[in-house]
DNA sequence: GAGGATGATGTTACCGCTCACAGTACACGG
DNA sequence: CCGTGTACTGTGAGCGGTAACATCATCCTC
């Protein structure tokens, strides 16, 4: 493995003029700079970039964290962010908390210990972000907001989402109308529970609400709860999409039908799904622009920006598919 | 920021004894040593892996290669991936490299120079893969192999998937059958396709084969074309997933119904899609065992294993639903 | 009680690169 | 001809750890 210095001694140059070559290629005359790069690729030189981050204190490594990066959502997000990361030469790190706070810190603290130049964060761990940001490293939220943590974020409006969803529900004739699953704390679940609550508000009617996990088991045990205590609504609205799914696989199972028996829709589209077959309605949230709007936020942070803390909100939409037709 | 010495001199020990306390604390003594964790917990030291690195020569750094993460069968590998890395110590990178050859390069050139201890890989380069085991990173390969290049890798038995999926359709009553998408060269797609061939030879009949990409666009292109051509055969079977959500697509603008007007199947499944109304029949792939079993092998290699490249085969189930139910 | 093994800790150098500073050579103005 | 720039290149130290070796009590053993 070739290193600086058989570079510079085949080159006839100090190490340092290697380097130079690499990095300010204008201040090596262009004789000497021919010279380092032939001897660079004669030995396939690659600059140790472990080295590079010792001394220069960056590490042009990214991080996303997430609770589940098989959940849709993130899945496009962690691929917005990439695109954006590898644009600017950083290279990104993923990993999964599963809503587990202990992982969560324990993954933020190799992170601190890798000495990432930023992270990207949809957690709910107040503690933890604090880690980060004693340490001086750049902090992005997306999706989640954490009450009482300063940071740049990218949020979708999910609270007009809600509103429009209900309107949409009103409009098609639905009135009892149950909102399940989504872990109380969580601000985005908070938020799409305030749409709809206010949207329910504005109709002069109330909405009935079960919340859960954001997870495929709890929309599939809350169906089953309401199932059996005969308080199926006319219309579901889901957390998110996993719960949709959840409490969709229940209803089939216990031979209800969407839209026949009851109607269903959620917040957060199912890409694939909705594509081979158009059917659930949802509130589609952007995420691959929330992915590269928040990696953008985190590059400017890691350039230095002292810039107040920027809450970028990004529009949502609400799809009406077949999934809330009322028979 | 903490470092070792800080450390020391607050515990009025040497660095070494710090780092001892730390990696081998059974060569300090309990008096030392409980006064330097005392002093570690006051400064909140973390230590420093960039550094660590420059002298181990390990990074416990380890990166996934793929062509798109959004790709479901991907992000399933990834989560496998990630959840036995972590388990092991690692942290993972993802790259994409939406079947671009440069972009490849490139990122794999990134983590030679980052010092990555280890890659697992679903590409087609070999040239770039050869550029890493030069280097002696170890390499696992997923889904797809490369000729010519000794490694490590997990696949799929997509071959046999093929065969059964021909005969599953044949029984279905169907005769007039299209294989479409795919690209050539890519070992995964030659295998599905051999089986598919195989298994329509078995049956003494013939197959039609289109291919083309593995995106949505040419699942949509394709389709189009065969229209177009008044070529529209009894059954598709989709090389994957995203070619099969494309030509549905196409069907869908052009008034083809599925399963009434043609009979459609893939290879691989398509997770909340089939849960939230389980439509395709598919070639069901282990993609998140695979992704572990692709991190458990590299994980063999970085401890020093030298045994010779071991292939391991992963089955594959035929899941039948209503899209190839033929009228 | 001398010689040697054992355990705890410290010292030094180095991983590969780059920063700050230090030459060196040549050009130009007065 | 000297002083002062300017352009290029080199030297030494250090980033924050750790391997290898050195040191120094302490404790046996005969």
């Amino acid at each position: 493995m070739a290193k600086i210095r058989d570079v510079a001694q085949r080159a006839g140059v100090s190490a340092m003029t290697v380097s130079r070559t690499l990095n300010q290629p204008d201040r090596v005359s262009p004789a000497t700079r021919s010279r380092v790069l032939e001897a660079i690729k004669d030995l396939g030189y690659i600059p140790n970039a472990v080295a590079r981050s010792l001394t220069q204190g960056r590490t042009d490594l990214i991080a996303l964290v997430v609770s589940d990066i098989q959940n849709p959502f993130f899945t496009t997000v962690t691929r917005g962010v990439e695109d954006v990361a590898q644009r600017h030469g950083y290279t990104l790190m993923v990993g999964n908390t599963d809503e587990q706070m202990e992982k969560e810190r324990q993954y933020l603290e190799v992170l601190v210990s890798r000495h990432v130049d930023g992270v990207i964060l949809s957690t709910t761990g107040a503690d933890q972000v604090r880690l980060l940001q004693e340490r001086h490293i750049p902090v992005v939220l997306v999706d989640r907001v954490i009450p009482g943590i300063q940071a740049d974020s990218v949020v979708i409006d999910v609270y007009d989402g809600g509103r429009k969803l209900m309107q949409h529900l009103y409009e098609s004739g639905y009135r009892d109308i149950t909102f399940i699953g989504g872990t109380p704390g969580n601000s985005t679940v908070e938020a799409r529970l305030a749409g709809c609550l206010d949207g329910a508000h504005e109709a002069g009617r109330s909405l009935s609400v079960r919340l859960g996990r954001l997870d495929r088991a709890s929309g599939e045990a809350t169906l089953a709860s309401l199932c059996d205590e005969g308080r199926v609504p006319e219309a579901i609205v889901a957390a998110n999409n996993l719960v949709a799914v959840g409490a969709m696989v229940e209803m089939r199972r216990r031979g209800l039908r969407v839209p026949e028996d009851v109607g269903l829709a959620c917040f957060g589209e199912i890409e694939l799904a909705s594509l081979l077959d158009p059917f659930l309605t949802v509130v589609r949230e952007p995420a691959y622009d929330a992915g590269r709007a928040a990696m953008e936020l985190l590059h400017q942070r890691i350039r230095g920006s002292t810039a107040p803390p920027v809450q970028r909100v990004l529009p949502v939409e609400v799809v009406v598919r077949r999934s809330t037709r009322r028979p």
